[in-house]
DNA sequence: GCAGAATAGGAAGATATCTGCCCATAATCG
DNA sequence: CGATTATGGGCAGATATCTTCCTATTCTGC
């Protein structure tokens, strides 16, 4: 579907909504799996099905400057024997975009309290 | 099914044979990937269908001394963008249990015109 | 308001390896 | 020779990511 600069899809704002929880629970960089995960059982489920839309998104968002991703050192995935993830991160911009889209999400922005450099 | 000692499965004389194809075709060293393309489409098919089936072959067989392997170093997979593999080859061992069991393949043992050190 | 363009989402499969479960088969023991 | 036991082979799925193809939806321009 053909979409307006800026919007932000109901998938995506699931993502940034997840990240911000994951970041909140700890966990301030996560990878595609893991969010796959999160999203399938935790958020209002039905949200995402196939992995190749998840991993699509992921990067169209990069690419939008929402997230920002580094790949996983090679060496540590090869020490746990599982193939090397990319971990993901979300950007102020993200912040600002779920803020925008959903205010009800709890949402730490620059310069509020609860807000801390990424 | 129960094994009697030394003996060599189908499964296992087809990979041996494989093995000994690569290596002659240049390829010293295969991944279990690869063995299962070969299998595949050259050896006379139908063996092997499950990926499953194949690496427990290849550790068995590993095991047993036929076959050595070692990991491929995860930077160079990491490089070319996919899953790290473990690198396989026919020990002189595995060599001796094919010609053993399949007398007419192109085996060349340790000593015979065409050995060459692994 | 409708046609056309662009893109999102789903399905499927490639790349690699490994594990667990179940059943069929073969070897051995009595 | 029959019962037991070990184990091989297939099926399924976990772990991660990415690509291609097709379909559905939405936005924009006329």
């Amino acid at each position: 579907m053909r979409r307006k600069p800026g919007a932000v899809l109901p998938l995506e704002a699931a993502i940034l909504a997840a990240a911000v929880a994951l970041s909140a629970a700890g966990t301030a960089r996560f990878h595609g799996f893991l969010l796959a995960k999160h999203l399938r059982d935790a958020e209002g489920a039905k949200l995402l099905t196939a992995h190749g839309t998840l991993y699509k998104a992921l990067s169209r968002m990069e690419k939008a400057g929402l997230l920002a991703s580094q790949w996983e050192d090679p060496d540590v995935a090869a020490e746990e024997g599982r193939p090397r993830r990319r971990l993901y991160e979300i950007t102020a911009s993200g912040r600002a975009a779920l803020a925008r889209v959903a205010p009800e999400a709890d949402v730490a922005l620059p310069g509020e309290p609860g807000w801390s450099p990424s």
